[in-house]
DNA sequence: GTAACTGTAACTATATTGGTTACAGACGAT
DNA sequence: ATCGTCTGTAACCAATATAGTTACAGTTAC
């Protein structure tokens, strides 16, 4: 449904600045992670930043790190700062006002796509970027188990 | 973030039906509620058709019908049948294989999108047509009382 | 002062959605 | 049987959103 891989790239972020710890990242080594051209980084970074969940500094030696703890950016955090509100939108064009349905459609749908939104927030409230480092960790444990082996690990987008 | 209003239509569509019971409608009748072009409404019957929600009939007095009791649709049948699934998408372009987080990120993040995927369907399963008529008629019967007083009931689209 | 960064503008490419015209095929009415 | 009225569907255009790219001004450590 949504087109869009923000959230995803945004949620690589921050664990990257999570995995670094304190060490400040520059745009180039994150955009090496995640495949695509450091200022597609650089200008989700300066939306990261707007919401205070980064801080950058300019200059030589410059980079970004996390603004606070791991523990203390969820992942509805992320998405505020980068998505769009609202999983699903109404009609573009109001529908028609001399049908019963049409005018009071809306009211209805609100309140659906509220209860969706609420639902969707809740899950992403619970899920810290300290979360994702821990749920991750087994992950890399294994990989580098596999690459021992000389098994390929491939990442497939299955939801793509 | 979804820059979609493939199913606000669609419930609108199958709520019209609903509240027009047994009669079946013509696609000019609905679009004419929708406020939108025929033809976009048969492509969306099209897909509803084939996720066996609506029964069209061809020719002359031809026009679509719910294909069963309104209280027998879901709003989660109706995603189902017209969104591409997943509410979020993970990266275009795999990240990194030679990056720890880059290979695995992957793998928690799909966990993450089930969980979100699996609230939004919750919610949306526990909805009926049938519900949404319900909920639509005190709407009606407010709207018609305003419209004996002259205040005009206008539909803003706020999640746009 | 210089080299190495970020922040940001400007442009292009691509994909999705929605709107429109056009027409073949189905089917009831006469 | 044919005619009018529908659906199903192809083909095309417009609008929008995202991502990728180049370029450059401003900042900062050394």
């Amino acid at each position: 449904m949504s087109t869009s891989s923000r959230f995803a790239v945004a949620v690589h972020v921050l664990t990257l600045m999570a995995w670094a710890d304190e060490e400040s990242l520059k745009s180039e080594q994150v955009a090496e992670s995640v495949q695509t051209n450091p200022v597609v980084i650089r200008r989700m970074l300066c939306e990261l930043a707007e919401s205070n969940l980064v801080v950058s500094q300019t200059g030589a030696t410059g980079g970004s790190r996390l603004a606070r703890d791991p523990s203390q950016i969820t992942l509805l955090d992320i998405y505020h700062a980068v998505e769009s509100p609202g999983v699903f939108s109404l009609h573009r064009h109001p529908p028609s006002r001399s049908c019963p349905v049409g005018v009071n459609i809306g009211t209805v749908l609100n309140d659906v796509l509220d209860e969706v939104d609420s639902a969707v927030e809740t899950v992403l409230q619970s899920i810290t970027v300290k979360d994702v480092v821990s749920r991750l960790r087994p992950c890399v444990a294994s990989t580098n188990g596999k690459r021992k082996t000389g098994a390929r690990v491939q990442m497939v987008s299955a939801r793509n």
